[in-house]
DNA sequence: GTCTATAAAGCGATAGAC
DNA sequence: GTCTATCGCTTTATAGAC
């Protein structure tokens, strides 16, 4: 969409520009360019300013992944075809580390505080998905959790590694062994 | 101490500073109030302003990671040994995942090009100076370097995850089972 | 609902007194 | 070498024309 007309059309061109720019460093007159939206139509849209516009762009990341990754696992008819899947997607999402997680860089980053709370959210839910997917795969939640959280952890750090060294094959071989950790922990569970 | 007179006991300062504002959201007079100096005499230290103070930050933290992580996994006279060493040390530094990392931040921010050859310096030398130490006791390269890339990202990882949570016990967990991981693989390779 | 113009504040950086 | 005062510019946010 060229120029988006709702409010969330202009998300994903926020969500860009937040990730290049960092929330601090995008200023207004950026997301005017980016979303090609006036300042105006802009505050329209987000009364609240730049903290509405990311709360926003946050909240719209997190909806993808509840429907793309989270529920998936919550189901988890098949564990081993839905870890396969989250692993796929989330390479496709991420583009093999040249995209940025934007919640865990807010989290990591100044502006973190403010908008805690979603990124609590986001990785609390992550890790119990997937820690509850292994769980139906018949892994203990004893080692359910901590596997699911160190994956989940992994994942950003490959993308933090990737981003630093331009390196998206890194992204790929690291997310590749955490896949097959977590087939491996899988099969030695079979009920 | 308390208000600096040298221009390299100012770093410390301002490390903290641009760890809890980012690059972009730490302004000069952030900076000036963090350090206890006044405009004109950061300036005076650091006449490339804001982004001199950064790299110096950067060096200084690339200093301190090359004597007191690198430089001995690189001696690696006790394999194993080094390795503990390490995490532990790692442990310390970045305060069980309170401390952010400053290097890997900066990676991901939209700030990241101006410093971009420093934060791939880092990863990369701490990357192959852990895979060196696992290849000294007696891993082959082959399978040392991409667990190395693992563990170093990991450990990126954790400090995400840990700040994004609050909570420190998951940065210490992650890093312990790295830990086991990688005593696990050299005690498979004893020569 | 969109834009431009503008207000008020804060920014990085500099000049000059001491 | 340190500070305060100040410059010029950009920032967020608003007001008002259309």
């Amino acid at each position: 969409m060229r120029v988006p007309t709702r409010r969330e059309d202009a998300l994903p061109a926020l969500a860009e520009a937040f990730r290049e720019h960092g929330f601090e460093g995008a200023s207004v007159a950026t997301l005017s360019k980016a979303t090609g939206l006036g300042k105006g139509s802009l505050y329209n849209f987000f009364p609240g300013g730049k903290t509405e516009m990311m709360d926003a762009v946050l909240a719209d990341i997190d909806g993808w992944f509840v429907t793309a990754i989270f529920a998936p696992l919550e189901r988890a008819g098949d564990p081993t075809a839905a870890i396969r899947a989250m692993m796929a997607d989330v390479t496709v999402y991420f583009r093999s580390g040249g995209r940025t997680c934007l919640v865990g860089s807010i989290g990591l980053g100044g502006s973190g505080d403010a908008f805690a709370s979603r990124t609590r959210g986001y990785f609390t839910r992550w890790i119990s998905a997937l820690a509850g997917c292994l769980d139906a795969g018949g892994v203990p939640a004893p080692l359910a959790v901590p596997l699911a959280e160190e994956v989940v952890s992994g994942i950003q750090g490959a993308i933090v590694l990737a981003h630093a060294l331009s390196d998206q094959a890194a992204f790929v071989r690291i997310l590749r062994r955490q896949e097959a950790m977590l087939l491996a922990t899988l099969a030695s569970h079979v009920r």
